[in-house]
DNA sequence: AATCCATGCAACCGCGGCGCA
DNA sequence: TTGCGCCGCGGTTGCATGGAT
């Protein structure tokens, strides 16, 4: 489950995230947003890229994120939305407050998709073997694990499924396709709201973190602030902002 | 008790899209 | 129009853990 630590050839840190460094990004972000991932770990004192702090925070840090058992309305809710909308995870992760886009896709992988699969495989056993070959997409490394598992087993499970086609939205009826086409409708409202909030009265709205993601600021000096973390070149995040902070308003998350 | 194996999860990687100069 | 930088997404990998043998 964890990864060893480690550097890569520019010098940066790889591997499990040790719960200093979850303090010092968690600390930053709460304070100064991000307002630029790549430029961030060097100004929270982190030596990691930004892929990598963005990914830790939008994980694990990130207030109201959900761990744990996922309950059967969230499992009906995920199987139902895959149906629709195939692997687009994070479209899947907008209705899940709580869950982001990578839990949902490996929770996806390692029980959910034995679920659909089996679903599937119910109503379609007769024609299993047209989908042999005819799925030119690779095979991931856990479908691999499991086929080779399977094989493993004395070819007891030939007719599992590994990936039906029939999640696809290309695939799907009319009938599902138009709730596609309505779950895409309603993405699409989300990120004009989302929009709404980034543009003109961004700033007397609540404190929202994606906001800031592709926001060009002016470049100024950094400093080191009262706490040690180096202030973010912007002239506009202010510590009074900052300390008007609200975590109930992470409903998009 | 030791080893093997399947599983779950955190994290990395590469690609595509978007905005800007 | 094009090239560049940045971000987000989806696929994939690596490792720990727990159950089976």
């Amino acid at each position: 489950m964890v990864r060893t630590p480690g550097y890569d050839k520019n010098g940066r840190k790889k591997g499990t995230w040790t719960p200093e460094e979850d303090k010092k990004l968690e600390a930053y972000i709460t304070k100064y947003g991000c307002w630029n991932w790549r430029q961030l770990p060097k100004y929270a004192g982190l030596a990691r890229c930004g892929k990598s702090c963005r990914l830790r925070w939008m994980n694990h840090l990130r207030p109201n994120v959900k761990r744990g058992n996922y309950t059967k309305e969230e499992d009906e809710l995920i199987l139902n939305l895959h149906a629709q909308l195939g692997n687009r995870w994070s479209a899947i992760a907008i209705h899940l407050p709580g869950r982001s886009d990578n839990e949902i896709k490996n929770h996806w992988h390692t029980s959910l998709k034995k679920r659909a699969n089996y679903n599937s495989s119910e109503g379609s056993k007769k024609c299993n073997n047209k989908n042999s070959g005819s799925n030119t997409k690779r095979k991931s490394s856990v479908e691999n694990r499991n086929a080779i598992s399977a094989n493993n087993n004395s070819n007891m499970h030939e007719n599992i499924v590994l990936e039906s086609s029939d999640w696809s939205p290309k695939e799907s009826s009319s009938e599902e396709l138009s709730s596609y086409q309505h779950e895409q409708h309603k993405v699409v409202q989300q990120e004009l709201a989302l929009e709404e909030i980034s543009s003109g009265n961004f700033w007397t709205e609540p404190f929202e973190v994606d906001s800031f993601i592709n926001r060009k600021i002016d470049f100024v000096a950094p400093s080191i602030d009262y706490y040690g973390l180096m202030c973010p070149p912007s002239p506009y995040i202010g510590h009074e902002f900052i300390s008007s902070f609200d975590y109930d308003h992470y409903n998009y998350w």
